[in-house]
Formats: structure tokens, C-alpha cells, sequence
DNA sequence: TCAAGTCTGTAGGCTAGGCGACATGCTTGC
DNA sequence: GCAAGCATGTCGCCTAGCCTACAGACTTGA
């Protein structure tokens, strides 16, 4: 635990741990975390109500390879990346987390972080669990369990995706499919990821990945604006992925 | 389970059921499945002694994507190759099972088979748990959902790995870590691979893999026969994998 | 022992996309 | 409202590795 918070050089302070925070208010996000549907409000209460909590300001580190903890972290407000550093430092992104869903699920399985960090990409209000008390709630509860696989299994398919359409799909495919895996379908638009991040996620240069957004908006599959993509020829969308 | 043995266009015929082979000879095998390492000698016969068994001969499909079922398969004997195609029939091989390991953990995890295919490279012995009989057991038993936890967190690392490689590392660095993973330490070489294999199992086409093994050959890091690669130079792979 | 089938070696043409470089456009904090 | 710092657009070079194609080697079954 000794890297929580551990701060990206020349970025802003450290966060502080709000242990008074932890009213029934924050409680509330935990009855969104699917995990722990299957767990009453008394019985969250008792699990988790004594769980140290962490804030964090954007960009700040959460764990990193070195980080020997075994540890789930339940993300309740924010967003956190989880990403490899290559060699030479190129950066993979494996997956982004959002709110009411958990990371860190490597430390708990036994594999150690295993060459991933974790870095907020907004302010964000993370719980950590240990290895031991999640043990302890598996074995109580076993339905817990049997969501938690359904969890790593959605981690597993995705990842067997990705590995499939790095290894077949060229780059236009790659960027079709991570728009429409990160389409928020009110708004039709894919927001929050700049051209670097979305080459970092599908293994692409930034300058391949704004030349494609650039030909897909020359076709009117969509439109690019700032740290923004509108999609708006959905169906096309999804005939490039199968290329 | 309509599928179990579909026989591969222009091959043998299909296996059939021996449920009368059922002797505690076979029981023994189970006890080396680390799944199961938390369960009496008794208790596996309780569990599984009903449990249907097939036999298979080599090159034989146990399921593909179309297949809906929700089966977990010990592999007692033999070894599996799990894999997808693409659109154009290009083959990706996400792993390889040999005896006393367990596939078809998607279909238990609620994710289909998602895309893949199971197909015997070797004459096979095939135990098939459904869905509900796991799920019974992992109820009762959440000692053995640790251990499947564990499982799937080797999963999940490998798929990480072989993600990473594929995005950041040339063919010959992806080569020299699967000669590295996949050798035999007794022999200290790899067998039972085909160039063809390897290429599909690492994201590059039969003839650069052969290309690269030659080059490999002709700086002494290894010998290359026919199937069987021998590794002469440990210390020097490593450092390629790293490239 | 031979023949068919499979596996391996090798070579040339070709292109997607990596890499570097630079210019312009947002946007955010002061 | 300005300036610094990101984010985006665009260009040209260049190489890894795909693709095709063919020939030689090994292995296996009849």
C-alpha cells in the first residue's frame, strides 16, 4: 500500500485518505457495484463500512508493477485506467475503469499487479479491500462469487477480443470497434479519450489514429471534434469492424 | 452438446462415450487437476464418478462458437487447442490445454464460447461438468472457487501478456517467448509445434516464422528439426523477448 | 519402399503503418 | 483575454512483415 497516491512527476500533491467521509451517502455507490448486488444494505454496512477510502486528483498513480498488494479496489466516483508500460515506455491501455465496478482483481487472484498500473484519468473516490477480507467474503458468500466470475469472465472475453482484432483487424477496424465499445448511446458521441489514448487502447500511433478518425469523417461515418467523436452512420460503423 | 465430436471435414469419425471405462484408473487422473486439490478422494468420486466422459481422436472439434453450452471440460488425457477465426478463416490459437488442466470455463462464466473453437491435437479423454453442477460445487465448496479464482487469474495474465507482445514486440521477440513458454525443461527443447502453429498462435505468418527461426538457427541460439526445436542458448532468448 | 501428404526453406514484390517533424487549433488557468 | 500547453491535422520516408509461389525435405501409411 506503500505507492497509494504516489504521484506522476510533475503532476499535483498526493491525495489524503478521508476515513470521516464514509457516510451513508458514499455508501450509497456501493449498491451500484454489481459485485455486491447479491448483498444487503446492513450486511455492505458491516462488510465495508470500515474499509479505508482514498481520494484522488486526476492523473495520480494508484498502484504500479512494483506494488507488491494483493488488493480490490471498488471504484466509487471517477475513472481509472489500467495500462502497461512497454520497454522503450510505450503505453498499452488494457482497459479503463469507470464508477461502480472494481479493479485491481490481479492482487486478489494471486498475480501480483503483474506489469500493470492503475492512474485516475479524473478526481476519483477509491475503496480498497484486501486480499484477506475478500477471501473471507468468497468463502462466506459464495454467490458473491459466482458474480465475481461473471466479472473476471467479461475481463477475459474482452481481452480475447482485443488480442483477436490487434492480431487480424487493421488499424481503421481497430478504431470502428473502440468507438462503438465506448459509444454512449444517449449521446452518440465517444467522449473523454484523446487520439493518444485511443492509439494506446487499440496499439496504434496518434497520428494513424487521427488520419483514420479523419477518413471515417470524410465518408460521414462520423464527426471529430475536440477530445470528442460523434458517430453517426452507426450501422457502417459496424460493418468497418468486421474488416 | 450437439456438437461433442462434430468430426473436422475430411477426418476420422467421431468418438464415442465409454461410460463403462469409468475405473478408479481414470479417478486417478482427476487428483492431478489443481482445480480439484481441495477435494477428498471420496468427494471426486462423489462428484464426478456419474459425470459423462468422452473420448476423442485427434483433430476433432469439442466445441465451437455456435455451441451454447454451458460446460466446464476436464482434460484428462490429450491435449486441446482453443482458437478463433477470423473473417477470413486466418486461425488465432489463444492457448493450448494439456491433460489434467480444465477448458470451456467461458461457458460456466456465462460468456458462451465467445468466438472460439476446441479442437484435440492429440487423441483425447474429455470429462464434461455443466454449468449447473459447477456452480453446485462452488457453492459448497468456495475452497475450490479460489482455486478456479486462481485459474482464471492465469488466464487473465496470459491474455495480458500475449496482448502486450503482440502490440509492442516484433515477430522475433514474440517467437523466442513462445519457444520460452512453451519449453520443455527436462528436454530443454519444444515439440509438438508446426511453423504454422506457432504463427498462429503468436499473430505471424508460417513462412516469417520459419524466416526467423532460421535466423535464430544461424546465430547458435537454437537448432530447428522437424516439429522439435532445441533451445541452445537460454540467456540469449531471454534477453530477444525483451526486444 | 514408394508415394502422397505434410512440413520447411527461400525469394521478391508490395503496403500498412511506424516514426519523426512541424504547423495549426482548442482551452484552460492566470 | 492571453499565453502556455495540449490536442489535432498533415506530410514523407522507410521498414517489418504480409502475401504468393515454388522447391526441397521429412514422415507416414499402404
Amino acid at each position: 500500500m506503500s505507492v497509494l497516491g504516489r504521484v506522476l512527476p510533475s503532476k499535483r500533491n498526493a491525495p489524503i485518505t478521508s476515513r470521516d467521509e464514509r457516510t451513508s451517502l458514499l455508501m450509497r455507490h456501493l449498491i451500484h457495484v454489481d459485485l455486491f448486488r447479491d448483498l444487503s444494505k446492513s450486511e455492505m454496512e458491516r462488510l465495508f463500512g470500515h474499509l479505508p477510502m482514498y481520494t484522488f486528483p486526476k492523473d495520480t498513480l494508484v498502484y504500479t508493477p512494483e506494488d507488491a498488494s494483493e488488493n480490490l479496489y471498488i471504484l466509487k466516483m471517477g475513472a481509472v485506467d489500467i495500462y502497461r508500460l512497454s520497454e522503450e515506455g510505450k503505453r498499452l491501455s488494457i482497459r479503463r475503469v469507470f464508477m461502480a465496478s472494481v479493479f485491481g482483481e490481479m492482487g486478489l487472484l494471486g498475480q501480483s499487479m503483474h506489469g500493470c498500473f492503475a492512474e485516475t484519468v479524473a478526481p476519483s473516490l477509491v475503496c480498497v479491500m484486501s486480499r484477506a477480507e475478500m477471501e473471507n467474503l468468497l468463502r462466506q458468500r459464495p454467490d458473491v462469487g459466482l458474480r465475481f466470475f461473471k466479472v473476471i469472465g467479461d475481463r477475459l472475453k474482452s481481452l480475447e477480443d482485443q488480442l483477436a482484432r490487434l492480431a487480424f483487424s487493421p488499424v481503421r477496424a481497430r478504431v470502428a470497434a473502440f468507438l462503438l465499445t465506448h459509444l454512449d448511446p444517449k449521446s452518440q458521441e465517444v467522449r473523454g479519450f484523446t487520439h493518444e489514448e485511443i492509439g494506446d487502447s487499440i496499439g496504434a500511433l496518434r497520428s494513424t489514429v487521427t488520419q483514420t478518425l479523419g477518413e471515417l469523417a470524410r465518408v460521414g461515418v462520423v464527426e471529430v471534434k475536440h477530445k470528442r467523436v460523434y458517430v453517426r452512420n452507426f450501422q457502417e460503423l459496424a460493418v468497418l469492424v468486421r474488416e
